[in-house]
DNA sequence: ATGTACACGTGACCC
DNA sequence: TGGGTCACGTGTACA
């Protein structure tokens, strides 16, 4: 009886030996009944060759089980937090790990080059993006691009200085004539987060004469 | 017989009802040439059982170890770069990952922090220093750590503005009434590398009432 | 022919 | 005592 599955990666031929081995003993004690005369010595040194494969055989199991093993020891050892020592659950563990990981790390390697590289530079659009810091409470992550001008820092300070609100870290970057700020304030409302939207917004498009009388 | 397999996410039970049939046919017919007077159903029953206890149990053990595989399955899809398919080279490139993903994502933490620790955060002593970055022509890099105060960003914006040299980026960061700020200027010459430092160093040190007013 | 890797069934052990 | 886990030896396929 022949069941054919066949498989995407690894097509792996499995028997039945449940079957084979109760054929095969049949097979055998036949056949040793048969041939005791004839060929006895022949017979026993088979057999003996058949032992002695089979015990090199059941040791480099053995041994392959030994290897495995040893890899689930070391798993038992770097993985925090295990409750369950079996084998299917070390395995489930570690795949939640390496997935967690990866993950963390992802993270940290956009949040270290992104605001490094791509997000650091200033876009060649206006705009302007409030976002809250979920990790910290209160904190507030606003990003606007716009064209750079003389007074836009200062200006861009004073709108933050007549709000309430704590400007904790400021980053812009000036280049081709264009701007880009990144400001992180903390203890803005909800009601004050529009109003400090509004108050950027103004900042961003506010004509330069304006800026010139303001900074006089 | 033969089972050709596919798929890792789809494991069933299969069992071989041959053998089972074999065996089957076999006890049955031994034992009612044995027992037939005696105790026919307790002996049918007893083989029985122990018959379906054996098949319990290797059901039990293929749904182990079915389990084991699946998860062997899922590391092969999440590791990358995965030449030896084998499971003991599966589970050494694992530990391998975790251990390089653990040390990566440690790394970029305090990278992270490391950024926001001890370069980034205020110096608890007022500091200003200048140096050129060599990397790229007429760039100067300003750094100072100053009580902070309000008015403090407009302060340094303003005195930036006064000179004619061009603020490429700021960064500013202020926690714990302290502020560390730090700017990129293109264009200063030599002489005026001094006029900056000078300017910086009297916006770092103006007295201010507001402040006092603040922090008291 | 030789070695490596896998699934299988079974006895043993532990809640 | 039954359900869950493990190690073991074995049969088989593949290179």
């Amino acid at each position: 009886m022949v069941l054919l599955r066949q498989g995407m990666q690894h097509v792996r031929n499995y028997y039945n030996s449940e079957a084979q081995m109760i054929r095969n003993n049949f097979s055998r004690s036949t056949f040793i009944s048969q041939t005791y005369k004839s060929s006895f010595l022949k017979q026993r040194s088979k057999a003996d060759n058949k032992l002695l494969a089979a015990k090199k055989h059941s040791e480099a199991e053995k041994r392959r089980r030994m290897r495995i093993n040893g890899q689930y020891d070391t798993l038992r050892d770097i993985l925090p937090n295990l409750i369950k020592k079996d084998k299917a659950s070390i395995l489930v563990e570690t795949i939640k790990q390496v997935k967690e990981l990866k993950k963390k790390a992802l993270k940290l390697e956009e949040d270290n080059h992104g605001t490094t590289k791509e997000v650091k530079f200033p876009s060649g659009v206006d705009k302007l993006n409030l976002e809250k810091c979920n990790d910290e409470k209160g904190l507030v992550k606003a990003t606007l691009s716009c064209e750079d001008r003389p007074g836009l820092m200062s200006s861009i300070a004073r709108a933050l200085g007549s709000m309430k609100a704590k400007v904790v870290k400021v980053e812009m970057v000036t280049v081709g004539g264009r701007n880009r700020s990144v400001l992180w304030v903390q203890g803005v409302e909800n009601e004050g987060l529009g109003m400090l939207k509004s108050t950027l917004k103004v900042v961003m498009h506010k004509p330069s004469f304006k800026m010139r009388r303001f900074t006089q």
